[in-house]
DNA sequence: TTGGCCGAGAATGTATACACAGAGGCGCCA
DNA sequence: TGGCGCCTCTGTGTATACATTCTCGGCCAA
């Protein structure tokens, strides 16, 4: 793998988890030092970083770590709702019947899943992104999964501050269920609607123990 | 101005004016030459063409310029119904009526700046330029405004390759105007509708367009 | 005491040398 | 004569040296 490649995963996963705070300084030499590579492919990961949004330039000279904030979440989900509506729309008029009704009964399982706790819940992620595959295959727009793709980083950032919710998460697995029957069964409108009403409660959810991280955590 | 961004505009300039035509392979050490600067600059410009879209990687080695398509333009206009509904909605809740107020005084006289041609045509789109401003500023959202900014840049391209047609413009101007005059009434799901209306208008006269120039003119 | 200017230092911006990998062409062998 | 393999050559990936610019601190003057 090229060293830009790792330098970038490996950025991007710190930022993702934390490691590098908001507001932390990003320092060109000094990351190269850290990461074992020189400034070149260093640049290169931090101008992707930028590009997603994880990093911004503060002063004319000196990248920051983004900071996350209930506003921020709150914009993040105004975006993801249009997005994601439109994309389960496209998704029922385009989408595979067997796959979705495949997903369909994967979901309905879901719930066993998370009362198995550690041994489960990664197979309850893993299930939740290949609804999140499903859902971009069937909808054969380049720039619409781009532009879900790029949530989807600003959703992991978001998920992992968050605490695992085993009642929210049988709750969301539910609320899968309704999305993926509704594409299987080509409405558009039901999609729409039952991926809005999940956006709105999986917000709501976020929104709550965000808050809370934030004030109790770390000083943002 | 840095040699990156002198690159940068001006590659992504040809590009979106076609005489970088689709295809076209781009190569470091070329445009380096090319453009009188050195590879370190045309690589961070280059990457930021690819984030742009503007640019793929087609095999391992060697950047192309994308290729415009009718598919292209309906994916694209799939994208960026999702945004500008969103977007139009959030305005009306949000705006300040005053300057919708103002930009709808301004619509009403936009007919006029078609008709005169040559002369009113930069100031025609100035003032959708200028919409598109006050959309930004009304949803006070980085998420959301920066996926439409992406939405433009390939809009843009596309509006260079379709002739201006007066009849079409005059018709556009008459569309804006229904939004600005719900999202200075507030009335965020006229704005919604509205803006649907618009896009779907704006689609099918740009497919219609594109189609014949990519059937008449080059080879794609 | 405060404000502005100047200089030192450090960090980024750019150029370039070198390493490496992939593609294409040429030659050899079957 | 055709196909396979090697070699060369071109172009990208990385490192590093040099240029440039911004920032911060100190000093001087009002």
């Amino acid at each position: 793998m090229r060293a830009s490649d790792r330098a970038y995963r490996q950025l991007r996963e710190e930022i993702l988890d934390g490691e590098l705070a908001p507001n932390t300084v990003l320092a060109e030499v000094e990351q190269a030092e850290r990461l074992g590579v020189s400034r070149t492919p260093v640049r290169e990961a931090f101008s992707r970083l930028v590009n997603d949004g994880l990093v911004v330039a503060q002063t004319a000279r000196g990248l920051v770590v983004t900071e996350l904030s209930v506003d921020r979440v709150n914009q993040l989900y105004e975006l993801r709702l249009a997005l994601e509506d439109q994309a389960a729309r496209l998704a029922a008029l385009r989408g595979n019947k067997r796959v979705f009704l495949a997903l369909a009964e994967r979901f309905r399982a879901a719930p066993e899943l998370v009362r198995l706790g550690e041994l489960g819940l990664p197979r309850y992620y893993d299930l939740v992104a290949e609804f999140d595959e499903a859902i971009d295959d069937a909808v054969e727009n380049a720039y619409l999964t781009a532009a879900l793709v790029n949530v989807r980083t600003h959703l992991a950032r978001i998920r992992r501050l968050a605490r695992h919710d085993p009642d929210r998460l049988v709750e969301a697995s539910r609320e899968h269920l309704l999305i993926v029957e509704a594409i299987a069964a080509g409405d558009a409108g039901l999609a729409a609607h039952a991926t809005h009403v999940h956006l709105h409660k999986s917000k709501t959810h976020f929104v709550a123990t965000v808050e809370r991280h934030l004030r109790g955590g770390q000083v943002a």
